[in-house]
DNA sequence: GTGGTCTAGACCACC
DNA sequence: GTGGTCTAGACCACG
């Protein structure tokens, strides 16, 4: 399980953290009872100050995907799948509709918002996942 | 032309004016030479603080899209056109861009991140502009 | 004589206009019992508010330079001459002293500065007056 | 680096502000990747309202030269040094240009310009840098 | 600690 | 009337 923030988005980088985090649970990657990254590891590895990896997973903890055990870490919860899963949804709704509420108001047509949707979605995959094939 | 901000949204008040009017201008509702409503009427009508409504404006007159006519406002420049035209699809690309690159990211296939913009795309539409007839 | 006034200039209306009686009178162009446009007259030749000529005329009066006569309008006083060719002088040096001071302070080397100063006023006058000769 | 500001000036504070900062990455003592004064302790030092020293930044900020860095300040940023050469230049021409139209249209003669300029040039700079030995 | 946003209200120059 | 600048101080998000 890899994790990458980018410090010049305008996403603050605890949400990118618990974003990440929650995918990765979503997707598998990170199974119920695994043991997670310390908070200073995770520190070092991404580059970024301990009190922010600190601050993704007390609300992680909040939200019972992470749970704390003592002299370890954190571990994953077992019904984090379950939430994550809804989450992960959740979360790309939630910013997509964002982003076409502004585009709605601008007047531009339905196709040519589609257009950059399709534009931009194509352009991502091409540099982040390559060829799948 | 009728302006409105969403006092709610993460948004900042100052951004939402400069993005309607640059709309306004893109749509052709706001020709070239015509004065915008005063930052106090402005202000008036959306009910904030003046200041707010007049860091708007300097933003735009600095981007060379509002011009000051001194003792009488702010007038449409007549290069607001094509600059509005332009920067509106930047808007709308970049806000789009930073949240589907956090769906790619989620490890979501295309087809339900499309079902997810398809659907939030009509919910608005119904919501905004609906079926008249 | 002719007057011009330049809307988007960073200098006050009122002054470019007083700026510009001032020379006139220096230059000869004025003689002293000339009298000189009605502040309508000379608005609508400017395109610009009449309030914004009477305030000019106004401090031209206070300085001694234009003198009120009554049903007639303004003209040109027996002082105005030695008044104005030493406020042109005046006039031109505090606005380059302030500008010179911010050259000064921009560790841009005397050369360089000298360059500008050269470039400007040959490009200036190559468009304002054109060739003597 | 040393910051000051004339609030007697009719350049406003936070333009000041920004020329200052512009001449000292232009000039070299603000190299890429510095961090600058943070708006508290500027405010302080310049004995002007925190605001006001943020409104310049945010400019900067919006021209590339300066880059936020969350939780720490600003930074100078990598392309700063070349935009800032460029903009001195700017700066000073634009406010030298603004000087010289005037003294141009003052039919004082060139040689008459360009004592002033030198009589000026010399002032500064024998009261501001003088010969310290 | 950092910067960012907003309200409030004063004062100014200009038209 | 117009916009522009500044001070003041509150509140917030982020690290």
């Amino acid at each position: 399980m890899l994790f990458e923030v980018r410090a010049e988005s305008s996403i603050p980088i605890y949400e990118q953290i618990i974003a990440q985090i929650i995918f990765g649970v979503a997707e598998g990657g990170l199974p119920p009872g695994q043991l997670i990254p310390s908070v200073r590891d995770l520190a070092k590895q991404l580059l970024v100050h301990p009190n922010t990896v600190s601050r993704a997973f007390q609300e992680l903890e909040r939200t019972g995907i992470l749970i704390p055990v003592r002299g370890l870490g954190m571990k994953v919860s077992d019904e984090a799948p379950r939430l994550c899963r809804e989450r992960r949804r959740e979360i790309v709704r939630a910013r997509l509709a964002e982003a076409l509420r502004e585009a709605a108001s601008s007047a531009l047509s339905e196709e040519e918002v589609h257009q950059i949707v399709q534009e931009e979605w194509h352009r991502l995959n091409g540099k982040a996942k390559g060829t799948k094939s």
